[in-house]
DNA sequence: CGCATTTTTGCACACGTGTGCAACCCGTAT
DNA sequence: ATACGGGTTGCACACGTGTGCAAAAATGCG
């Protein structure tokens, strides 16, 4: 065995290196950095000093495989592609700030098996809880793991004995889009949908044409087009109801790229927003605040969510027995520039 | 697929429960996972099966410990919130997902020492390489890491013998926009800029400077403020340029979110723009095609950015020892509505 | 000062996986 | 049949850190 001390081959230091430097073992060195109580206080001085002087960096396996706290949360989701994901991350990161936990982010990429493979990754000793963001079926290991106590937050899932969770309130969000719609006095409004394959286009619609039918107003199938959630699409759907014979005095889109392609679709015809038409969408992007007019819209509260959920996990982290929680977050209308009372 | 977990499913499944299942000894069923080849082809299957029978997932800490690959990469960013890192994120993961390597964001949030912290814990196992995504200098540890030759690729730097890097053409990137505002016939070209403390703002305003040196134009303190790449201080920015005795007839923005305070304060004055005001950014977010004008802009191929990241470390994973490569990606000037020839 | 008690410290093992080395097996050539 | 050789396999140790237990040291008390 041969030592080498010479600067090339630069070893990471580990515990080891500090407690010979202070002069203690490697218990101690890890008793000081876990805040353990029986550490006399000019030891605890002279370990802190070696710590700093060699620059330590704690091995988070080693520490994870020895069954220490990692400091750090999980967060699995499909992609980072969708603004949906982004926003997500982004409350999650703020909040977690707060806490002074780090945050890892794996990515599953749509493989079933490799969710479970993430999952069970992370949950073992390398991060001290999981947050989950993909909307499909955990039944695979939520079981395994509720078995373990080992705390987890599930994001936009219904709710489950086996874990913690945060969902939106999907249906109230279109009542709040129509009754400002129809308390602004319109009579007509048309809807651009988003993909119907999804749940949430769907519902949105349905909830739509319940609102109308609820106050009397007219819900036949010349007032709905089908679109994909994106832009181009607004546009098309915009285009076809205002060549209808009666069109429509307001217009909800089942998103806010969607209501930015409506918008689109006004400038082009030299029509005026809101004067002529009210738009509407979903989501509150960040682009609804910079556009003219700015949109009115739902304010998706996917931050919010985000930050629930973290809160959630440092419920359970805190207090590993209490029973699991399920939170639903309330959509909010956020009223700007594109809605007015119709013309005539 | 189902899996097998036994009645007490309170201990994750490891290499030795495979190695007892498969009635062979745990070193042999590493070396089936690790695909080495002198493994007879009956006991690579028996260890096969039972791997798929009890569900077993590689613990990654433990692996990483033993000097295993981890078969992740890392990043490290300051946060999540701005659309310039979730863009290379975007590209990271895109370009990852080929490759089949997962991928582990950590974020600083703009501590320092935390910076330090983060790459030394991913360095040390956890990922098998890094990417470093902080406009920060990254001295404290590149050296120590490269004199350990492990793969690091850098975002947005100079440079260096340590590391791969990808940058922007920043140099160019400025001259674009002001060749393109020059080229309208604007002579008093003001500039509101990032926050100096960036590199990328910084080169931003030399290059803005020389530019004007270039064509004999004014290029005097009362034509520059300095900003924090936010929309608010966009607009405070314009404020003061715009209440100078000889205001500039264009500002150039060090980002697009600062061309929108700008047009904020545009609009705020009365003005308009293009007629009355010519405005620029950097980078083409999403926004700049939704707000009205839209918005002239120099593209930053911020994806493409993260791609080559991913790229230029893969390169340094199949061949350690190759030198490091410093790759500049073009900027393209994105010509849209607000920008146009000054009016006196 | 001696003894009991408490605090402080070190030893040794555990966590799950990879790997050098030696031992094993089996087929083939002598 | 024996020796040889190469493909397989198991043993034992390493990686860095946490922790129960016992030893050592410090403290308190009479």
């Amino acid at each position: 065995m041969s030592y080498d001390f010479g600067a090339m081959a630069s070893r990471p230091v580990t515990i080891v290196d500090v407690a010979r430097h202070a002069g203690v073992s490697h218990s101690t060195v890890s008793r000081v950095l876990n805040g353990h109580p029986h550490v006399r206080a000019d030891t605890r001085l002279r370990v802190e000093q070696a710590v700093e002087a060699l620059g330590y960096v704690a091995n988070l396996q080693a520490r994870g495989l020895a069954g220490g706290p990692s400091g750090s949360i999980g967060l699995v989701a499909l992609e980072v592609s969708t603004s949906y994901v982004v926003e997500v991350i982004r409350g999650v990161d703020e909040e977690l700030a707060a806490s002074g936990l780090d945050l890892m982010l794996s990515t599953t990429r749509r493989h079933d098996v490799r969710e479970r493979e993430q999952v069970l990754r992370l949950s073992q000793g390398l991060c001290d809880g999981l947050i989950v963001l993909i909307p499909a079926a955990p039944d695979l290991y939520l079981e395994d793991l509720a078995a373990r106590n080992y705390p987890i937050a599930l994001i936009d899932h219904g709710a489950t004995p086996f874990a913690s969770s945060a969902t939106m309130a999907n249906r109230s969000s279109t009542e709040q889009a129509m009754a400002h719609l129809i308390g602004l006095g319109h009579r007509r409004i048309g809807h651009v949908t988003g993909n119907l394959a999804t749940d949430a286009a769907r519902r949105r619609m349905l909830n739509w044409r319940a609102m109308l039918q609820a106050h009397s107003l007219e819900h036949g199938d010349d007032l709905v087009v089908e679109g994909d959630f994106r832009r181009e699409s607004g546009q098309r759907g915009a285009a076809i109801l205002l060549d209808r014979s009666a069109p429509p005095t307001a217009i909800l889109a089942g998103s806010d790229f969607m209501a930015v392609g409506v918008l689109d679709e006004v400038r082009k015809r030299g029509l005026r927003c809101p004067d002529d038409l009210s738009v509407m969408g979903f989501d509150d992007v960040a682009e609804a605040t910079v556009m003219t007019p700015q949109l009115t819209t739902i304010r998706q509260p996917m931050q919010a969510l985000g930050r629930q959920a973290v809160r959630l996990l440092m419920d359970r982290l805190r207090n590993p027995d209490a029973p699991t929680v399920h939170v639903e977050l309330a959509t909010e209308l956020v009223v700007r520039e594109s809605t007015a009372p119709p013309a005539h």
